[in-house]
DNA sequence: ACACCATACCGTACATGTACGGAAAGAATT
DNA sequence: AATTCTTTCCGTACATGTACGGTATGGTGT
């Protein structure tokens, strides 16, 4: 079909979009992450404040398009780091998740520490994974050990479970500087043997499964 | 030493904030979250705006010391749930924990989940875990686990990583509740086995010290 | 050509957190 | 008793996010 008036306005309206994202970023890193308010963007460019409202549902929304910028930089950033050791490549995962985490804490924060009341616009729970880049090698790495027979079960639940202890390992070492973990990478990388050890060790049933025991 | 002025003093200034903190309280149960304005605090204690400010440094620290009571009777509930085989005990403290964060996602979420970058009045992270009473109970019974020969190595160590563990999970299920995780509870419980399956099998050196294995 | 209408943008207004300086009152010191 | 200091409380002011309604502009249907 030919680019109608209607498509030819919604890529006008797209081009805006990243204009303002773009300006975002300006501005975050020229005046920090509190730096970037709706007024200073809207003057930014050259737009009435209440005209960001056009283009993003509320400051979350903005925030959450910087982030996602940096977690496509970061999916790269994993590819990067591979292995022919299908084991070695899921470590290479967490370790640039860390990183990651570590090096851009509002960009985690927003992605993964603020509650998700809404799936933004209509999407599945299976949109936002695929839509999470890192998420995706993540899994993909996931299968990739349990082909190899590194690992055995679901890779979905394999994959969640890694996750959480990612999570939980990053998001602490973000949230408590002070605490005395001792060197970050250390423990992140005992947390991640840690889990490592034992799911090699057994078999992951899938995650609507309820265990057996108990 | 004779009750000076200045302790009565103290002790009325305590009192004050103790009632601003039951206000906040009612306020909360009475119109939600963020119904709890500073500006409405205010009036419900007689003071203006500004006077709540002699009592808290900003509105995070009023929100901290409602969590602080929460935090508090969660302590009270895992002590209630205890078992004389330590690993059990262990177990009752997650599955509390997590019974609790789930619960009460937004006091989870003031303590666990916003940034520290001061420590709240010169307290070292000691008095700060001191201090979370539920930390305590879990150094506690990792500790008498670890009396028991059931685990082996640095207690603080291994309450830190089931903390970890514990921590990642509950807050991907406060913060992604349309992921399917399948049953909450089931998810914490098999996170906590996962964990304590390989910490029960090995030796864990304290936090300080770097991993040998590369 | 005309009326209609969706869209893009804006102006105003409000509630909120909080910085700043001031006032009042009581304690401490002289 | 007079003065100075400290503490408590407040009034004002500002930046911020955002709700609401208005206006203009350009495309659509008659």
């Amino acid at each position: 079909m030919p680019p109608s008036v209607q498509t030819r306005r919604e890529k006008q309206k797209a081009e805006l979009r990243s204009e303002l994202v773009e300006a975002a970023h300006k501005l975050v890193q020229e005046e920090g992450y509190e730096g970037l308010t709706i007024r200073k963007l809207a003057k930014r460019v050259g737009y009435a404040p209440m005209s960001v409202y056009s283009y993003f549902a509320d400051k979350q929304d903005i925030l959450f398009a910087l982030a996602e910028d940096a977690f496509e930089t970061l999916a790269r950033r994993i590819e990067e780091h591979s292995s022919d050791d299908p084991i070695e490549a899921l470590q290479a995962v967490m370790t640039e998740y860390a990183a990651f985490g570590l090096g851009n804490p509002n960009e985690y924060r927003t992605v993964f520490m603020t509650e998700k009341t809404r799936l933004p616009e209509g999407r599945s729970y299976e949109d936002m994974e695929e839509g999470n880049p890192a998420m995706k090698v993540l899994i993909s790495r996931v299968e990739a050990c349990v082909a190899a027979g590194k690992l055995q079960g679901d890779p979905r639940a394999i994959a969640t479970m890694l996750w959480a202890v990612g999570h939980g390992t990053i998001s602490l070492l973000i949230t408590f500087p002070f605490y005395p973990f001792g060197d970050p990478q250390a423990f992140v990388k005992r947390m991640c043997d840690l889990t490592l050890a034992t799911l090699s060790t057994q078999n992951v049933p899938p995650l609507t499964e309820t265990p057996v025991n108990c």
